[in-house]
RNA sequence: GGUCGCGUAGCUCAGUUGGAUAGAGCAUCUGCCUUCUAAGCAGACGGUCACAGGUUCGAAUCCUGUCGCGAUCACCA
């Protein structure tokens, strides 16, 4: 039993004797860091059921549970809050409890853990990933991490945009003026090259339509008569066809974008268990939209089109099928979620989408709840703010994009910079360096991303580097690597602590009280779908071990006993950044 | 215009069942490396929690309205 319970049991007992009420919650929380004791009792709340003053009445509370519990010693009343001093045995005890848990704060999944599929990159294949999408995968990777730790299993997946116009514009530039041009001939990423050609477009297009409308075309008609605009939709045509030449091109050109974000993916650290490819599911998803529609949930237009009426929903109508026939995204969402649950029995989906698509994801639940499938229920848009740079929003086409794999380097050359200032690595070996630069630079991207609120937009200012300061994660990491620095030099032997009449310093009991969060911060961020839960746990932490680290000798400390139990707590602490950081899919060096 | 989201220190952000004097980092300023790694610690400065009402013993937090910013309302994805 947690403490809050014994000492809830405690109070009511009070109560009912004093007062003759039975009165069973009571509002608890951490005591603030300028009162003194541990857990705080909010009196305010009693007053309802007790008509009397506060403070007589906290007073009375403390009295009675300082002679009839041993978890406490001392208390004090300051207005309607009864603030308690927890017993030396108290702290203690949670230490050994703490250190003796295998895997502390990770719940362990059986085969009755429900299946949970998170899906968290769903690129075009037409360039390179941006910012933007670096912001999606690292929140759905550590998402996934947090659900895992909580105790669910886990399936990583991504949705590959694999078809349709935006396509076929990166074909008919490269086409028109790409004169051959390989990933190996211009050893050039795959993805970067196709999204060179993606951008070549746009500059043709708008070229063709302003020489339009310098002949005195509207601009609207400009826009769908330029030539090149045409031929991106006769290749579409061809391709839905099945045209070889076509379909050769599009193959080859999108195996040159799997290996470019094959290779990004691996440089960010993600990875997943299955890839689903948006060319595999519209088909499966068609097949549903006529089950639906005789069914009743879908109705027909005059035209052919298949439409959903949401009108009693307080929304509108949605279109799942063109008029000819062919598939919509709404249509291929809803077969890709059908296959997943096909595949691996799915319980939940999370679906890491920005906030943009909203409305898409709220009828696409809809849609699937009303064909009937018993899963609709637990699918969860985890909508993330869009990151924006001072100018706005990014465009690849226009190429105003903080590029993705730019970014990476950057930032493990600035942690190079950084780290060669110092001048700390003198045993590393430059394999070892550079690896640990990408560890820091990389670490202070995450930290820096994962952070923020994921509903919150970021603005990303590309002329300001990201810190490595502060509440950063190289700050982070740094505490890591001195606690084991720290556990180098103690070298001290697995054993059990005897701590039954030790008297802790308070900043021990606040690093004891902050470790013992774990378990329920863990529990918190998988419901909430949120990192920035953990990020922000993990910097009180380290704050309050520096505070401590720096305040406190700990292989300097007088008796034999403070050594062994500091360097223990240091190794705790050191444990939670290491899982801690493991959920945000960020690394921790030996030194640094 | 309808719908949804956001607005906290100069900047970036915490503040989650409504609780004490609203907290961090960056920036600026002061101290601290002959003692476990100074990417650190200790401190100073900095606030009309967008604004106005309401509910409550108590509101940054809940409700209503106003203003500002963003997204969305495609036979695009």
């Amino acid at each position: 039993m947690n403490l809050e319970n014994i000492l809830s049991q405690n109070i009511s007992e009070y109560i009912q004797k004093n007062h003759d009420i039975s009165v069973e919650n009571f509002e608890f929380q951490l005591t603030r860091k300028e009162f003194e004791g541990d857990l705080t009792l909010v009196i305010f709340p009693l007053l309802k059921h007790i008509k009397t003053n506060p403070v007589q009445l906290g007073e009375q509370i403390g009295e009675y549970l300082k002679s009839n519990s041993d978890l406490i010693t001392k208390f004090n009343v300051v207005k309607g809050f009864l603030n308690l001093s927890l017993s030396e045995l108290y702290f203690a005890e949670k230490f050994k409890s703490i250190q003796q848990t295998e895997n502390f704060g990770f719940v362990s999944t059986t085969e009755h853990s429900p299946n949970v599929m998170v899906e968290y990159s769903s690129p075009n294949t037409n360039k390179p990933l941006h910012l933007g999408h670096i912001r999606n995968n690292l929140l759905g990777y550590s998402v996934a991490e947090i659900l895992k730790a909580s105790g669910k299993n886990v399936y990583k997946t991504q949705i590959i945009n694999d078809r349709g116009i935006h396509i076929c514009k990166s074909m008919v530039a490269w086409e028109k003026f790409g004169e051959g041009e390989t990933p190996e001939s211009t050893g050039m990423k795959g993805d970067h090259l196709v999204g060179k050609y993606y951008v070549e477009f746009d500059k043709a297009y708008k070229k063709e339509i302003q020489s339009l409308v310098d002949n005195g075309t509207s601009e609207d008609i400009a826009k769908k008569e330029a030539p090149i605009f045409k031929d991106a939709q006769n290749m579409l045509k061809k391709w839905e066809a099945g045209d070889d030449k076509v379909v050769a091109l599009w193959t080859k050109m999108n195996n040159w974008v799997y290996a470019g974000f094959e290779e990004t993916y691996k440089n960010l650290g993600v990875d997943f268990d299955k890839n689903y490819y948006e060319s595999d599911t519209y088909l499966l998803g068609k097949d549903h939209i006529k089950n639906g529609l005789e069914q009743g949930v879908f109705f027909k237009k005059e035209d052919g089109s298949v439409w959903i009426d949401l009108s009693d929903e307080g929304l509108d109508e949605k279109i799942v099928l063109r008029a000819d026939g062919t598939a919509v995204y709404m249509t291929q969402d809803i077969g890709t979620a059908i296959q997943r649950v096909l595949d691996f029995n799915i319980d939940e989906m999370v679906y890491t989408v920005g906030n943009e698509q909203d409305y898409h994801f709220k009828v696409l639940f809809l849609i699937l709840k009303k064909l009937g499938f018993a899963w609709a229920e637990n699918l969860y848009h985890l909508s993330y703010g869009m990151v924006d740079l001072p100018s706005g929003k990014m465009k690849s086409r226009e190429g105003n994009v903080v590029d993705a794999d730019d970014l990476i380097k950057e930032m493990t050359s600035t942690a190079k910079q950084i780290s060669e200032e110092l001048g700390k690595l003198e045993t590393y070996n430059d394999s070892e360096k550079e690896e640990l630069y990408r560890m820091i630079g990389l670490g202070a991207l995450k930290y820096y991303i994962l952070k923020v609120d994921p509903k919150k937009r970021i603005l990303f200012n590309p002329e300001e580097s990201v810190d490595f300061q502060g509440n950063t994660g190289p700050f982070i990491q740094y505490t890591y690597a001195r606690i084991q620095s720290i556990l180098r030099k103690a070298n001290l032997a697995e054993q059990q602590l005897d701590l039954s009449n030790y008297t802790f310093e308070d900043k021990e009991k606040s690093l004891i009280k902050v470790l013992d969060q774990f378990p329920e911060i863990i529990q918190q961020s998988a419901k909430q779908y949120s990192p920035a839960l953990i990020a922000n746990y993990v910097y009180d932490l380290v704050k309050e071990f520096n505070s401590f680290y720096q305040n406190i000798s700990i292989l300097g400390a007088d008796e034999d006993i403070q050594i062994e139990f500091r360097v223990n707590l240091a190794k705790e602490v050191a444990e939670v950044i290491k899982n801690s950081f493991r959920l945000l899919g960020i690394g921790v060096p030996a030194r640094m």
